[in-house]
DNA sequence: CGAATAGTTGAGGTGGCTCAAATTTTGTGG
DNA sequence: CCACAAAATTTGAGCCACCTCAACTATTCG
């Protein structure tokens, strides 16, 4: 990715907002082709379900692309909304001015394809995951998480209320699988969601992170993303 | 889609084969860039489980590309392989062919992608139905099957341990499911799998087939499928 | 300081699993 | 066409991971 390729990126975000945990930051239906960049915070994408609940299928970080769905799935499938879980910071992308920059720098075309791929490969791997016990669940989601924070991180920013949602289990469920964590020595005794051994988190987890990495290779489609 | 485009495309598959239940179609990982077509009979995406289990992650019929997976995804996940389950013909396609195709007929570049989306879109279904109980999720499944055969069909063509291992239950809770569906008039008390009021299922399934055909439009990417 | 949100703990219920075996169907070789 | 093997379906009994409901406590925030 080239120099002006990134400030042409950088030139499209034109309107920048902020929002509180809880807030939607793109609306179900609405969203039509609006595109977002998240620039900080954590937010997620979810649906809201009959009963009231709230089933999360990703987590969003800074970088991400918010709203991919909208520009995929059109309007043909449920309520899908993305929710900012702290508080976040977001730019958003100008259609037109989106369509002259992938004509002048296709490495963000690329870029927007490569999203779209990891969150279907996210989506794969959380099918992996459903068939898991609680514990191992639990441990693959912290170790995700902390996979996507950088390696520098040992604490999930997310409530037990937001892991319950996104892995299908209760919250009073993922508080005890969470004390189990802490009784084994993988977590702090702290209140929040504190890693304390990466490694052996991992080894419960069977965490390898390589599917968060996909490289979109298509023939002569000219889409080839570096590993 | 021009009679043109379908007659290149017609040209592309070189290699016809057959394959009986329970073969193995397309190899977890040396399938590299091959790429096949479903002909004719039922197949499915799937993954070898530690424990020896078998995990279904998709359904393909005839007319699917096989093996998008290894375009998309690369070496990087878990071992996906392709398995015959009934009798199968496929046709493969030559990488270099259908490079060239690609740039005459970019309608066939654009069935890929089509494609690789409906993949996440199934997987996303996927994530929704885990939550549901199991009578919701059988019938779910079912509905699936019958829109995907097409209208005329009332006959699934898969076994119960297909069943079982798509959705997440025991071969025998699918049983004792699909009996409790037969009890309710849904299905018919023949051997195989055989509904009898698709009405009434789609109700108890909540299903609602737009998923499968999802609008990929995306910018000037010239890329949009017809309804 | 009160109200809302998040976390914790307890008691009891249940949907789906495990294990085991019988029965039916399908496939195969002689 | 039959005999046997392999696979698929069915049935029963017991169990446990996770759920539901219901408090109580800790934290954050206006």
């Amino acid at each position: 990715v080239s120099a002006a390729d990134l400030d042409a990126f950088w030139k499209l975000l034109t309107v920048r907002a902020t929002f509180a945990r809880g807030e939607t930051i793109v609306s179900p239906l609405p969203s039509g082709k609006q595109l977002t960049v998240l620039l900080g915070g954590v937010a997620c994408m979810a649906a809201r379900q009959k009963n009231g609940g709230r089933q999360i299928y990703a987590f969003h970080h800074s970088g991400d692309f918010l709203g991919l769905h909208g520009l995929v799935y059109g309007e043909s499938t449920g309520q899908i909304e993305v929710e900012a879980l702290s508080g976040c910071s977001i730019g958003t992308i100008d259609p037109d001015a989106l369509e002259q920059a992938l004509q002048h720098h296709p490495v963000i075309g690329q870029a927007l394809w490569r999203a779209a791929m990891i969150e279907a490969s996210v989506f794969r791997q959380q099918l992996v995951m459903a068939r898991w016990p609680a514990l191992k669940r639990v441990a693959h989601l912290l170790c995700e998480q902390l996979y996507r924070l950088g390696s520098g991180s040992r604490v999930v920013p997310l409530s037990q209320i937001d892991v319950a949602d996104a892995i299908g289990l209760t919250a009073v469920h993922t508080n005890r699988t969470l004390q189990d964590l802490r009784k084994l020595g993988l977590l702090s005794e702290k209140r929040c969601i504190e890693v304390v051994d990466k490694e052996r988190l991992q080894d419960v987890a069977a965490f390898d992170g390589r599917y968060l990495d996909p490289a979109v290779t298509l023939s002569r489609w000219d889409i080839r993303i570096e590993g």
